[in-house]
DNA sequence: CCGCTCTCTCTATCAGTGATAGGGAGACTC
DNA sequence: GAGTCTCCCTATCACTGATAGAGAGAGCGG
């Protein structure tokens, strides 16, 4: 099998879901795809170069038959549902949101853009509110994702964190989280919750001058 | 002059700003305080540890004296300063927003939630709501500042970057950016713009289960 | 005053990283 | 058949975070 920019992308990938962004090194790359490293350099730049191209295969896999809304659908909820194919394109990687957000000039980033805006423009929203709100809710939703894929503290981290000194000192903090968490409510919940105050905020701003 | 923590730390943000979050590294930081690189394992335990006190390092630089609200200022007002604050203390310190994002469990960060959630319990709203608003705006904030700190393509990527190609795929993206900034707006008019729509939903939010 | 222990810094070294130089095998072209 | 182009190789570079283990010096109990 001959060895090519895609297929490296696409071993470089699933790489990324089994070691994680740190685990990604070109020799441990290269090993999978049967080949030296410094092969890899013909047919890729830099690393960076192949950073870029992972971001864009992840938010490709899902933004892939990216629909504009029916008629009859409002904007906002049609909105949210492109926030949460964000976030789930994000989600679906190990380090999905470091990775895209450190990427530079995604092209697929442009894609999802030019038709949230573009959308809500043809809904009659002047360009300026909506290019506003489509910035809002894209870098809410990777910085969302972001928080939810930080890595969990390790076990050494863990060993002197006093719960009970912080529960003390951030009474409010470790409440709120209790009281949320324990209906059952879950983190996809969480995001929901955010995603409509921003989402709210947009329908406001977007009635304002509109 | 004693080596300690706190010195470290402190070498460690001014070596941040100079060279970035890459060009931090145990070598360049012992050498800043005229010292071999292992004795700075004697004070810290890793690098990881090392970037946590940095991010809080640079978050207590702004937060140090964290103040509430007036009685009389609305609280949105004072939450938008706040994210405002943070913005600013991640944009004081090159790759500020990736530091802080990818530091775990930073206890200046959770001061911030627990002043922010407790000064919206006390105005009323409820615990839930706090919570989901807070965290909406901080990692709206977050997201937003990592954005503007990616760093520009370099010359290399520029080369082969077609602008009247780019314009053409998308047309809506282009049009916007122009549109925005054309009248003198700048990126801290970009950022007030797109706060004030979490700040607005936030409002709403607050208002309908207060 | 001796000897011990604790604190802090050192040298030496490790495995692993992204990247480049330059060689060579094979295929394709004139 | 000669030359060139494509693709992969070996060898090597400078650099990274991290550990092992030696040793200087201060402070302290006897």
């Amino acid at each position: 099998m001959a060895l090519d920019r895609q297929r490296i992308v696409t071993e470089a990938v699933a790489l990324l879901d089994a070691d994680g962004l740190d685990g990604v090194t070109t020799r441990k790359l290269a090993a999978r795809l049967g080949v030296q490293s410094p092969t890899l350099y013909w047919h890729v730049p830099n690393k960076a170069a192949l950073l870029t191209a992972i971001a864009d295969a992840i938010l490709d896999q899902e933004f892939g038959g990216m629909s504009p809304p029916e008629p009859d659908q409002p904007w906002q909820d049609w909105l949210s549902r492109l926030a949460e194919r964000l976030r789930t394109a994000l989600l679906a990687h190990k380090d999905g949101a470091r990775v895209v957000s450190a990427s530079q000039l995604s092209r697929t980033m442009s894609a999802i853009s030019e038709l949230a805006m573009s959308t809500l423009v043809a809904r009659g929203i002047p360009l300026r509110q909506a290019r506003v709100i489509v910035l809002t809710v894209e870098r809410f939703t990777v910085g969302h994702v972001l928080e939810e894929q930080a890595p969990r503290p390790d076990a050494d981290a863990l060993k002197d964190f006093d719960m009970a000194a912080f529960a003390e000192r951030y009474p409010t903090v470790v409440a709120a989280v209790t009281e949320y968490f324990e209906p059952g409510r879950t983190v996809d919940d969480l995001f929901r919750d955010c995603l409509e105050v921003v989402i709210e905020g947009a329908a406001v701003k977007a009635g304002i001058t509109a």
